[in-house]
RNA sequence: GGAGGGGUGCCCGAGUGGUUAAAGGGGACGGGCUGUAAACCCGUUGGCUUAGCCUACGUUGGUUCGAAUCCAACCCCCUCCA
């Protein structure tokens, strides 16, 4: 869209960077400036939370409401039965009922974080596409919907396209994903008047489908709007650590290293981070992302303190803050680092410094404690350990009754006594 | 169904009878430099009760003093033909 949009939801969209592209953006600037709109993403149950890398939708849902309009969450507790094949090489496995359950059961408990749900006109709704996907009856859908869709046009998807051009095997049941999402689009219009879908960039052809099945179906006109895929600087998709997915829910990343995550940003990012991750004002954003050299890391620790509140409340936030300054900045050791319990008894007697260090979390393995120790990284209460024989015992607890161990300078745990 | 190619460590990829826990690269981790950044330099990168032992090159057997390397069967992937 080469004008400024009218609407202000699509004006702060654009500014802040979560626009890729857009089915006839004008017609639907035009929508959204005259009245509230009603908009939907739709999730897929495939692991029991989201990660970061959907948070780009949230926020744009939350960006949604805020400018008064109405956004549905959709669970995909249907489509996760068939298996989305965007952007993927090859078919994922098979998720029972059961499983999809409970993956939906983790996911949904994020969103209330994000958005403020209720019944009134502006208030966020959540519904289940199994609730009318797994109803349908096979020849009727195909008769009502199934002639609708060229499967010429089908083959130049991305999400087909891709797979076939690699080579690379498409069942028949993934082949039917994006018809199924595209009358999701369509069943939403018709229960909730529905007119925009909103989704990540390889969404796209899924998004578009619905577009077109409505149009020639109900002769209605809606919209799809994408997100672009963030990577870092350094090219990574986001959201990936060495340790696994960051995650949203806060029993399978701690706050802390929520807020550690955010706080380790690249220089490079840190503008679009703010704009994409967090509700500042343009001007505050402004300041921070022109910040030089070392000050930057004011702009990184406001980024952490915003997005981790988001997520996870302003207590927890806080808390993974102050643990960050008392282990950074003054090298003490901080409430919130992840900690384990050890037996009295079990510490009296002297505990390897390696096999401490993987009782912790901080290695996989002894031998990897090993090689740490020997590389010269790992540090009991900031003291080099000197060597593989060194123990640690009671005598290593601190005056708040905890011994804290370092793997290198960023990662430490601490070791409280259990009676 | 026929012919051919291939399955190696987190990933890519070399290796075609013995100092091979397996070259090289990527990634990751650690050290240095810094600002809990990037870039760069150095090191490490299967497990364990670590001078030793165990597990590992699609699976299962076999040949051999010795196999990722040779043989057989099977499974899976790809290409061409039908």
């Amino acid at each position: 869209m080469t004008m400024e949009p009218r609407s202000d939801f699509l004006r702060e969209m654009t500014w802040r960077g979560f626009i890729h592209q857009g089915t006839d953006q004008e017609a639907l600037d035009g929508a959204m400036s005259a009245q509230p709109i009603v908009a939907y993403i739709g999730f897929d149950c495939t692991a029991d939370s989201l990660h970061v890398g959907s948070l780009v939708p949230i926020m744009m849902l939350r960006w949604l409401q805020k400018c008064g309009h109405k956004p549905i969450v959709l669970m995909g507790g249907g489509t996760t039965k068939v298996g989305d094949p965007s952007g993927r090489d090859e078919t994922r496995g098979f998720l029972d009922d059961e499983k999809i359950a409970s993956n939906m059961a983790g996911i949904k408990r994020v969103f209330a974080q994000f958005l403020s749900f209720g019944e009134g006109p502006g208030d966020a709704v959540m519904v289940n596409n199994a609730d009318w996907l797994d109803k349908l009856n096979y020849v009727g859908f195909l008769r009502d919907y199934g002639r609708h869709f060229s499967v010429n046009r089908m083959l130049t998807f991305d999400s087909v396209k891709l797979r076939l051009d690699r080579e690379q095997s498409l069942t028949f049941i993934e082949f039917n994903y994006m018809v199924l999402q595209a009358y999701d689009f369509l069943e939403l219009n018709r229960r909730h008047g529905c007119i925009l879908q909103m989704g990540g960039s390889d969404q796209w052809g899924n998004i578009v489908n619905g577009v077109e099945l409505a149009r020639r179906t109900d002769q209605t006109a809606l919209f799809g709007l994408t997100t672009p895929l963030i990577t870092t600087a350094s090219g990574a998709k986001m959201g990936k650590t060495a340790a696994g997915a960051v995650w949203l829910n806060e029993d399978r990343v701690a706050p802390y290293d929520y807020w550690q995550y955010w706080r380790n940003t690249d220089d490079a990012d840190v503008g679009r981070f703010l704009r994409l991750f967090t509700d500042l004002p343009l001007d505050e954003i402004k300041r921070l992302e022109n910040l030089k050299d070392a000050g930057i890391n004011d702009a990184k620790k406001i980024l952490a303190d915003e997005a981790t509140k988001m997520c996870h409340g302003e207590e927890a936030a806080k808390a993974a803050a102050e643990t960050a300054r008392e282990t950074f900045e003054e090298g003490r050791l901080g409430a919130e680092l992840p900690s384990i319990e050890v037996p009295r008894a079990r510490l009296a007697e002297g505990i390897p410094a390696y096999e401490l260090f993987r009782m912790a979390g901080l290695t996989a393995s002894n031998g990897e404690a090993r090689r740490l120790i020997k590389g010269g990284g790992a540090r009991v209460n900031d003291a080099a350990i000197q060597g593989d024989s060194q123990t640690v015992g009671l005598e290593d607890l601190s005056d708040q009754g905890a011994i804290k161990l370092s793997a290198g300078k960023k990662r430490h745990a601490l070791v409280r006594v259990r009676s």
